[in-house]
DNA sequence: TATTGTTATACTCTATAACTATA
DNA sequence: TATAGTTATAGAGTATAACAATA
């Protein structure tokens, strides 16, 4: 059979939807394509997004506790269990008893763990620099602020 | 036991994290929060943000074909498929063949499915209100031009 | 009693491959 | 052959409840 005319039994659809003036629609998408090229950036090295902020947050505060990752992060704590045995399980990040609380486990980054990680941050500018380059620099800034006015926004 | 004293063993957390100067962190921080607020507000009528995209678009677009519908969403196209089903078992949407093409299914809105999506749109247009309440009219206008630069960045 | 880390469970979402029926 | 819808599967994320050890 020949291949299809443009003849079509419903109205095309062409373009324009009143979901592209929706904030939260917009977000989503916005969100899921940084999120695919940052992936993509970050796939060789076997990190996900979630481990590497946990790599940041450790380098920036050794000994931090799993539940104040999870605070940080705005997981719920079960969250933090796979991720950590994956980091400790390739010897990037360290699970060390607390000296005066039992239950809590301090997380340390390992040596591997600190030289991946500045590969990382080198791999997550560059991504960023695309980005600063498609806003400019002063839309970056609002977009900053307003990211950050709508992370505050929970709670009313 | 004595409720613990301040005294700690490791530096305590304090805030400001370079995480919070990334786009591709914030922008999965201020999604997340967003999302929380609009599934709260969605929850009771029991739809998600995808059926509400979707309902939206065959609103928009009467007899739009689940392929289009996923390609606009930027989803697979096998994702389509439980939520329609879902659509479809409450009565909310119908899948009607093709006239001419016996492998498309067009997608129509019930008259429940058109009821329930006004409910809907009265429930977005005040969750965005907060919104744009929180960030200003023009802060609003700014980050939506931002995301759509952002969600047109894939592809380079 | 309350908290930390953990286990377990269920549900959603994502990503692929492959099947069917149509073209 | 190519495409639309579907099925199946595996992996990741989310959300809860509950448990052990500890406070």
């Amino acid at each position: 059979m020949p291949p299809n005319p443009p003849a079509r039994s419903e109205p095309a659809v062409t373009s324009g939807s009143e979901l592209d003036e929706s904030v939260s629609y917009l977000l989503k998408r916005a969100q899921v394509a940084v999120s695919r090229e940052l992936q993509g950036l970050f796939r060789e090295l076997d990190v996900t997004a979630v481990q590497y902020s946990v790599l940041v947050l450790a380098d920036e505060n050794p000994g931090i506790a799993q539940s104040e990752l999870a605070g940080r992060l705005d997981v719920e704590r079960p969250r933090m269990v796979p991720v950590l045995d994956k980091l400790a399980a390739r010897g990037l990040a360290e699970r060390r008893a607390d000296v005066q609380d039992g239950r809590t486990r301090r997380v340390h980054l390992t040596e591997a763990g600190t030289k991946l990680l500045h590969e990382l941050r080198l791999r997550l500018e560059a991504h960023e620099r695309r980005i600063t380059e498609a806003l400019g620099s002063e839309g970056r800034d609002h977009l900053v602020t307003a990211l950050n006015r709508l992370v505050e926004l929970r709670g009313q």
